[in-house]
DNA sequence: CATTACCTGCAA
DNA sequence: TTGCAGGTAATG
């Protein structure tokens, strides 16, 4: 389910019970895929008796940095769920990685479709990881001209492209949608086509769109269960059939890369 | 570039 | 029962 803005919410609601706490056990550890690692006892060593230093986001993962250097690296791809849980909460048939902590808390990562995907990281693989993302889009470092550039000379149509990770990382399905709707570009449009103007719009709608995601702390989830308050606040995802908000045309829904595409066939041209 | 695969659960 | 789901990697 989580783009960016849900990875970092989730992130942060993870930090005020994770940083500072060490971590005393590993409770349940699913076999890989999911913890992605060549040898478990060595995985499991790497993490008892580590303190947790701080939780940050890069791209749609999230990141436990431990005391001494290595980091667990966590996706949770489409319904993958990481918090902190209490005592009393016991993991169910979903939950595939259980992290005891000091305090009798515990991290718990669940995912029902099993896609989710858990590493242990050195400071090797964490610039690894970096590298290859692209830029963060929220970050002062993305700019309309590191946009314009990330454009030139590609034959890709928009929509493909936003969702390249090593293009732009953070951005999914909806906000794909919902940065286009906001811009005016329809997501068919090839990439280079774009004028001035419209680079700076869709870098505008790129930012506008995930910093509210962010702001809407958009948790109305829980699980794999969407929750409607969230989606309203979407312009056009999953509202095929809806008059447009702007200009009242009907949104138009369109596979694209074998994803579900949204879009009003007014106000984003092709 | 397109298709398939990975999994489970939910709504039509 | 079918098709679809906020992601990505592995195939022709």
């Amino acid at each position: 389910m989580p783009e960016l803005p849900e990875v970092e919410t989730t992130a942060r609601e993870l930090a005020p019970g994770a940083v500072g706490r060490r971590i005393v056990a590993v409770e349940r550890l699913d076999h890989p895929p999911m913890v992605e690692a060549p040898d478990l006892a060595g995985f499991e060593a790497g993490l008892v008796g580590r303190r947790i230093e701080a939780v940050s986001r890069r791209a749609k993962w999230i990141l436990v940095h431990l005391e001494g250097g290595g980091t667990l690296a966590v996706h949770l791809r489409m319904t993958g769920v990481l918090r902190v849980t209490g005592p009393d909460e016991e993991p169910d048939r979903h939950t595939h990685l259980v992290l005891a902590l000091d305090d009798g808390h515990r991290i718990s990562f669940r995912d029902t479709r099993k896609f989710g995907r858990v590493r242990l990281l050195d400071s090797e693989g964490l610039a690894a990881l970096d590298a290859a993302h692209g830029p963060e889009p929220l970050d002062d470092a993305f700019t309309s001209s590191r946009l314009a550039e990330a454009l030139h000379g590609r034959k890709t149509r928009l929509k493909p492209l936003l969702l390249d990770q090593a293009i732009i990382a953070g951005i999914g399905n909806i906000y794909a949608d919902e940065a286009l709707f906001e811009a005016g570009l329809h997501p068919l449009r090839a990439a280079d086509s774009l004028s001035a103007p419209d680079i700076d719009r869709l870098h505008a709608a790129i930012r506008g769109v995930l910093s509210g995601g962010v702001e809407r702390k958009a948790r109305y989830w829980e699980g794999a269960v969407r929750a409607h308050e969230d989606f309203d606040a979407f312009a056009v995802y999953d509202r095929a059939g809806e008059p447009c908000r702007r200009c009242g045309t009907p949104i138009a829904r369109m596979l694209v890369a074998q994803r579900g595409t949204h879009y009003c066939p007014t106000c984003q041209p092709g």
